[in-house]
RNA sequence: GGGCGCGUAGCUCAAUGGCAGAGCAGCGGCCUUUUAAGCCGUUUGUUGAGAGUUCGAGCCUCUCCGCGCUCACCA
């Protein structure tokens, strides 16, 4: 059962007093003409008529503000499109209905108004209410019951809704008063339907592929586990789309793409969510220098799309994601920031011992790739802030990748970085069937029994393999990364609607935590 | 999981170990062009939960819950 504090408790008193009335305080439906956006248009046009002239429309939307004087009343509506004054007088409308108003209309209700529309004395287009109703009670206040729209358009906000955690667990109460964060969900939106258009228009496939998986693979990640009673069959939730799109390649679709959720049972940051948005393409007859040009064309192409300019202002820095990107060897890379050559180093002891000579601290026993990741990841990634692709990765951390002709540590790989961290990651694909099954098997050999990260061999998807795949380039990017880039949000909880968060059930009410 | 920090009214925030407060919202008035309307009056609390130290705890100690930052993990 809700408890209701004092304010809910005022607000369920009216809600009893409009029923004991006649009135519903819930109405089935809305007489809607205009969106406040609408009649704003409407009214410049028609002006110049005179007031005689004017239409009469009705509004719906949320009320925001209300300032009561006496015999006549001004409040604020919002709806989807925007925010409209209303003006209440009792000369129009009558002391009761005034009266009804003032006791029983709160701010966060919805209603409608009929009437005209005017212009008033300080110059704000204004509907000259002639009737109103109730069309939605609301019980809790909403959190901003204080704003004010400037001059030049901006709304400044008193005691709005600020704490992240409440704004995230409570999203509908910070959509609801946060104007901006409205907007940001809104460019997410027109995000996801650039990429599609662009791979659309490229003639690349949509496709579907499966969420439970009886195999999981395509990444280095833990996963979530879960089970099918009646098949008494254990199922993971994918941690990549890989290998079903590239099964797509064997059955002779050429360029496939999609665009749905990865899950992955990892630590939580403010670049990692449990569930996150992926989009990966497939490219038969491309490598990996084409799905570079590919890539910085559609990323450019999004920003553009979503921002209006190829530049854009990210925590401070202004990001250019005109092509072309800076393209940067890795070996090179490693070399300029580091002073090392991992050429230099063929075997992981070796390479060790080169960086603890620097100084620095690897992760000992390790494998030579995992000792260049580190060094990527530490000394590399955070000079990145202009889109930069780093390219040619060592072997042994990309088992899923082609090796680079003439040398047989590095496949031809490269991932595209902004802002200091990795947005996306692509390869020529492996489609040797004969060496993917040794990759798989090495891959085995890396971590003990025990490890979770695994890459369970797949059977099928050699099955599949033998078939013979095209050759073909592959390319996968976090959505919700890009969408940080592209709105200016540091966490990537303010471009998630829902983020995780742990339970609040226990908070407050039991010490025991059982 | 480790380290650091935070949690006070519906919201935003104050309060040397000594009577828990302000603004907004709410409630009652006045007010026929306001827009953070204004003016007068007024209500609101298990200070995240539990235990301890103390004559006395929002403040100090411990445990727990939640959140933030950060490190690790996430190639």
């Amino acid at each position: 059962m809700a408890e209701y504090n004092s304010l809910e408790l005022i607000r369920l008193q009216k809600i009893e007093e409009l029923k004991s009335e006649g009135i519903e305080p819930y109405p089935t439906r809305a007489n809607r003409t205009h969106t406040a956006a609408q009649a704003i248009t409407l009214f410049t046009e028609t002006e110049q008529d005179g007031p005689e002239s004017q239409p009469v429309i009705t509004l719906a939307g949320r009320i925001r503000g209300i300032r009561s004087m006496g015999k006549l009343t001004f409040a604020h509506i919002e709806d989807g499109s925007g925010r409209i004054q209303l003006f209440l007088r009792i000369n129009e409308i009558g002391a009761e209905a005034l009266a009804f108003f003032d006791k029983m209309m709160d701010i966060g209700d919805f209603m409608e108004a009929e009437g005209k529309l005017m212009r008033t004395k300080t110059g704000e287009i204004t509907l000259h209410v002639a009737r109103f109703s109730l069309l939605a009670k609301s019980i809790s206040p909403l959190p901003a019951d204080k704003d004010v729209t400037q001059e030049d358009g901006s709304v400044i906000r008193y005691a709005a809704l600020e704490g992240i955690e409440l704004r995230a667990r409570q999203r509908y109460a910070d959509l609801a008063v946060n104007p901006e964060v409205r907007e940001t969900f809104r460019k997410r939106a027109k995000i996801i339907s650039s990429l599609r258009r662009f791979l659309d228009n490229h003639d690349f496939l949509e496709v579907e592929t499966p969420i439970l998986q009886p195999i999981y693979g395509g990444a280095n990640a833990r996963p979530f586990t879960t089970f099918h009673n009646q098949l008494k069959q254990q199922l993971y939730l994918r941690i990549s789309f890989e290998l079903y799109l590239k099964r797509l390649l064997v059955g002779n679709l050429e360029r496939v793409y999609e665009i749905g959720r990865d899950f992955r049972n990892e630590g939580v940051s403010f670049k990692h969510n449990p569930e996150f948005t992926q989009l990966e393409f497939y490219w038969a007859y491309a490598d990996y220098l084409q799905v570079m040009d590919l890539t910085e064309q559609m990323i450019s192409y999004t920003a553009k799309e979503v921002t209006g300019s190829y530049k854009v202002t990210y925590q401070g820095k202004e990001l250019d994601f005109s092509p072309p990107w800076k393209r940067i060897e890795m070996r090179q890379g490693i070399l300029d920031v580091t002073g090392i050559d991992i050429y230099a180093h063929s075997q992981a002891t070796d390479l060790e011992a080169a960086i603890r000579a620097k100084g620095y601290h690897p992760p000992a026993n390790t494998t030579r790739g995992k000792l260049i990741d580190y060094l990527v990841g530490e000394f590399l990634e955070p000079t990145l802030i202009q889109p930069t692709f780093i390219y040619d990765y060592p072997r042994d951390i990309s088992p899923l990748a082609k090796s680079k002709p003439g040398d047989p540590l590095t496949v031809e790989r490269f991932e595209g970085y902004a802002a200091g961290f990795e947005l996306c990651n692509a390869f020529t694909e492996l489609n040797d069937p004969l060496d993917q099954e040794q990759r798989f098997i090495e891959m085995g050999r890396d971590y003990t029994a025990e490890d979770e990260e695994l890459n369970l061999l797949d059977e099928d998807y050699l099955r599949a393999m033998r078939y013979g795949m095209p050759p073909n380039g592959g390319f996968g990017m976090g959505v919700d990364r890009l969408t940080m880039l592209l709105t200016n949000k540091h966490s990537i909880r303010e471009v998630l609607l829902f983020p995780h968060l742990r339970s609040e059930e226990q908070s407050g009410s039991d010490s025991t935590g059982n």
